[in-house]
DNA sequence: GAACCCTATCAACGTCATTGTCAAGATGCT
DNA sequence: AGCATCTTGACAATGACGTTGATAGGGTTC
């Protein structure tokens, strides 16, 4: 189930210790199964325009670290927060103007809140599971 | 249709000139008719937290022009960028924890893309309209 | 007393988010 | 070659969301 040929060796221990948090890796599946999401997701978010993992030269997705960092935050922000995927993309775009990191502060407010009491009322789409 | 005892004349004119946006002037009808939308949508936006009209001594709504501004604001983001109220409330909480005019920056963002390209692919609700 | 406000509830309607499937074709690995 | 996975595109099911709307019982304003 994994395409092994996509794991390269190569990637670990080439600059000597850390490895490249851009460095595309991930096909889709092995990706969509970190983030526990489903594949359909994940393309779902690129259509929208909230993701952008590179392509290989044959058209492949290959999600890096950060793009897999990328998703947790939209699935915080949609699954925590209730938050749609317009909200999500003008957070990230306000978070590019402004050069700050707004996303880590939301992250700590949400966190301080151990009381649990809902964002916002309502709460987006959480069904939907089969 | 007013309860026109509402309209305080004493408002206008008694600093001089300037009409305090402050002053909780405008009945629920009223505000919603002035910013076009149905009265029970704004009761929905003071559940949750989006707005917070103030009240008579008898338990009247009362909206100011910031009140209504700021429904101006809520229908934009939700209308025009398809963002649900969730988005709505985070980005007011940003703004304020910011100290930040965000929202005047994303207005003349919009107001730039005169090409009219979808904000976020999908839109929000903008049926059930009967 | 008529017209409006309050809260609370129920509902219709369309959209959204997510998961899922199916097809037809390309790619990667053994 | 053959099998698993990837690609795009379409279609659908499910539950929640946003908005408008109606109703009921009771208070407020004039």
């Amino acid at each position: 189930m994994t395409l092994i040929g996509f794991y390269d060796p190569f990637m670990y221990g080439s600059g000597g210790k850390g490895v490249d948090p851009e460095r595309p890796v991930y096909v889709i599946s092995v990706a969509a199964e970190i983030v526990a999401v489903h594949p359909r997701t994940l393309r779902i978010y690129e259509e929208e325009g909230l993701i952008c993992p590179r392509r290989t030269s044959t058209n492949i997705r290959l999600f890096s670290e950060n793009d897999l960092r990328r998703i947790l935050w939209i699935r915080h922000l949609t699954q925590d927060r209730g938050i749609n995927l317009a909200g999500v993309k003008t957070l990230f775009e306000l978070e590019e103007r402004l050069g700050t990191r707004i996303l880590e502060r939301l992250y700590e407010e949400s966190r301080n809140d151990e009381t649990e009491k809902r964002p916002a009322g309502r709460r987006v789409a959480e069904g939907a599971r089969r």
